[in-house]
DNA sequence: ATCTATTTTCTTTTT
DNA sequence: GAAAATAGAT
């Protein structure tokens, strides 16, 4: 087989790894064993595209993969089923809609639907909103549903997790009656009917001789158990993984189905891939010191025949503005040197600290593309639009009639919609429905059922107009008719022009919308919906605008970038304080430091700041342990100088350190000693001349105002 | 019922 | 520091 064209182009163990099963190590080429194995069947075996089954985690992943495949096999491969578990799942719903008791128009539940729904139920319930908090509550609900559990199959006595399980079992008959499925019931629900159905699950057990997933540190229980469904006795089954990069433990991944799969398919053999081909030697031996101080490693070490490369710098800023400036300064270096910006990417921990970033990025006029945080789809003049258009899907669907029954302001109140809550309850019956026998009763007082009756009225009238309307054109008519985009024009300030803005853009998303092959079976509208939960619109504008990469740590796996900087590697923020008390937790965070450090291919930049304002207060964090487990010698630690500068000598050199200096013979950033509190940073200044006073955070001393005169400072 | 001003809580990470 | 929850005024 080594002689095949297909094969050349692969190393050895990647090629056994291509015409055997499964396994490991970033860099090596994962993707790459996926793809060319798909097209080694196909070409090679004569393996038909129909029964091939190939599932990844996110749909960036999914299309490259296709992509990728398509290319190689010059081919467009339609038949084959490549997706995400949810997008898969979805689809398996879709197909036996009525096998699993779901309406033909179901809708899906984001996580914010999702949690606004648990809390109005928790409020139904009576329950104490401050004792039992939605968010834990959902996180009850879908960790459960994760592991493939019913409220009938909790069994317990405590009487926290009982009152838990009411609120499960409350929200599940809600979202049944509406017609809803959250993510978590997507891949529930397409499990119950694999293993509950055998003509459905002998019928897809025949189809996909051929399985492959992409990231399987990742799966969880219930993802695991749908492979092993569909895999039945015969069919062969290819999984990639890395166990140091598993990072989704928090939602249920389990890095032991790595072991469980070899236990439960003997046949399998396992191909380690250690050779990397990414990224330099100093940034590859750092990343290695770094993971192996986790314990439970399945173990390996990666390797490279490339040179070493550059040292990895580390910055040591004075806050978090100083941080953002000094990355700035190195892009725009990059730059000069004629690198594209779409080459370098920077990651950090949290969504919330791109928020500085983009403004320095901003500063510079350096364009950048953000990954993650508040994705098109989730904003929320975007979510009102959405919300009509799926109470034209689907009546029934509660979440999206409470969102906007009185959005914008009718008249209906939160009394009225007591009254229509609390007789659906009673009736068992989705709230349009309890509202529609409502005002026909006419128990509501005249002005609330005059207005309720009109918000019946509006919707029925947009759904029957639009009928025949363009996607596009009925999303026009729906913003506009049901005065959502009347209601944000008449808003002042920039937020609401750029809400205005956005809901003109989902017009033209709907206008640009095109049915995918496998969605034959839906309606656009329910097409686009479905894409708009699954998808949460990352594919924004300017995709082609040469631009610097923004995204989480977590976002960035899978993908790789010449320069990468780490920003905000401090104790605390990364590892975050939750993670920090508990070991297992660590670890995870530990190969999230591995994935990012691993996204690098030629350059590293590593950054902290001594000092950081978290929601409005000032936090004075350590270095991150995780620097402290890089070997020195592959570590570059840049300092402002101690001496006087030239104005502008550096191009990293901020205007307020500077001004410091001057002012007070110190500069911001800079390194000193004092004999009492031991060395520390310098982080701020007030004053001028010998009385001036200067804000140090000690190494050991935490943070001090000092007066310069008195103070007996010197540099180190 | 709605608008406005004041208080409170919140941040990991994502399909 | 912002979004959301709460309270007070119309």
């Amino acid at each position: 087989m080594s002689e095949h064209p297909l094969l050349e182009r692969l190393n050895e163990h990647q090629r056994a790894a291509v015409a055997a099963d499964n396994s490991a190590g970033a860099g090596s080429g994962k993707t790459r064993v996926l793809v060319h194995r798909i097209a080694w069947l196909m070409q090679q075996r004569q393996v038909s595209p129909y029964s091939i089954l190939a599932v990844t985690f996110t749909n960036k992943a999914a299309a490259e993969m296709r992509g990728r495949i398509e290319q190689l096999m010059g081919s467009s491969v339609r038949a084959m089923w490549i997706g995400t578990f949810h997008g898969l799942a979805h689809r398996l719903l879709r197909a036996h809609y009525m096998d699993v008791g779901l309406p033909q128009n179901f809708q899906i539940l984001d996580s914010d639907d999702q949690q606004r729904l648990i809390k109005r139920l928790i409020r139904s319930m009576n329950l104490d909103e401050k004792r039992w908090p939605a968010k834990q509550a959902q996180w009850y609900i879908n960790g459960k549903k994760d592991e493939g559990l019913r409220p009938l199959h909790i069994d317990t006595y405590d009487p926290t997790e009982r009152t838990l399980k009411s609120i499960y079992e409350a929200y599940q008959d809600s979202c049944d009656r509406a017609g809803l499925v959250d993510f978590a019931e997507l891949l529930l629900r397409a499990h119950e009917l694999l293993r509950d159905n055998r003509i459905v699950r002998e019928h897809y057990q025949k189809r996909f001789q051929h399985i492959l997933v992409d990231e399987f540190q990742d799966t969880n229980d219930i993802q695991y158990a749908w492979i092993r469904l569909l895999a039945g006795q015969h069919n062969q089954v290819c999984i990639v993984g890395d166990d140091d990069q598993s990072i989704y433990g928090w939602r249920g991944a389990r890095v032991e189905n790595i072991q469980k799969f070899l236990d439960d398919f003997p046949g399998a053999q396992t191909i380690r891939l250690e050779q990397n081909y990414r990224s330099t030697g100093n940034i590859l031996n750092a990343a290695n010191q770094v993971i192996a101080n986790n314990s439970d490693r399945l173990g390996k070490d990666l390797w490279t025949d490339g040179g070493d490369g550059e040292a990895i710098d580390i910055y040591a800023a004075f806050n978090e503005q100083d941080e953002a400036r000094y990355i700035v300064g190195r892009i725009e270096a990059w730059r000069d040197q004629g690198n594209a910006l779409q080459d370098c990417a920077i990651l950090y921990r949290s969504n919330a600290q791109s928020r500085v970033l983009e403004e320095a990025l901003l500063h510079a006029r350096l364009p950048y593309r953000i990954y993650g945080g508040l994705r098109f789809f989730e904003r929320q003049e975007i979510k009102d639009a959405l919300a009509y258009l799926r109470l034209l899907a689907s009546r029934d669907d509660d979440a999206a009639l409470e969102r906007v029954i009185n959005t914008p302001t009718r008249g209906i109140g939160n009394r009225t919609l007591e009254l229509i809550r609390q007789a659906a309850r009673e009736r068992q019956l989705p709230l349009w429905q309890s509202a529609q026998q409502l005002v026909n009763e006419q128990v509501l007082s005249g002005r609330a059922r005059n207005a309720v009756s009109q918000f019946i009225e509006l919707i029925e009238q947009l759904a029957s107009h639009t009928l025949e309307f363009s996607l596009g054109r009925q999303c026009d008519e729906v913003i506009k008719q049901s005065g959502l985009l009347a209601m944000y024009e008449a808003e002042k300030g920039e937020k609401a022009e750029t809400r205005v803005d956005n809901l003109k853009e989902l017009v033209t998303a709907c206008d640009n919308f095109r049915l995918d092959d496998s969605e034959e079976d839906l309606s656009p509208l329910n097409a686009f919906l479905a894409h708009a939960a699954l998808e949460a619109g990352d594919e924004q504008a300017d995709e082609y605008q040469d631009a610097v990469q923004l995204m989480t740590l977590h976002s960035a796996k899978g993908l790789e970038f010449p320069l990468v900087f780490m920003a905000g590697v401090e104790e605390g923020l990364f590892p975050s304080q939750q993670s920090m008390d508990e070991p297992g937790r660590l670890e995870e965070e530990r190969r999230l430091c591995y994935v990012g450090m691993t996204r690098a291919m030629q350059q590293l930049v590593i950054t902290y700041a001594e000092q950081r304002r978290i929601y409005g207060q000032d936090f004075f964090h350590k270095v991150s342990r995780f620097i402290g487990e890089m070997p020195p010698a592959c570590l570059n630690e840049v300092r402002i100088q101690s001496k006087v500068q030239q104005p502008g000598m550096s191009r990293f050199h901020s205007g307020a350190s500077h001004e410091a200096f001057v002012q007070t013979g110190y500069q911001l950033g800079q390194r000193v000693r004092h004999p009492k509190f031991g060395e520390g940073t310098v982080l701020n200044y007030e004053g001028s001349g010998p009385q001036s006073r200067i804000q140090i955070n000690f190494d050991m001393a935490g943070s001090k105002w000092l007066v310069v005169a008195y103070a007996r400072l010197e540099p180190c």
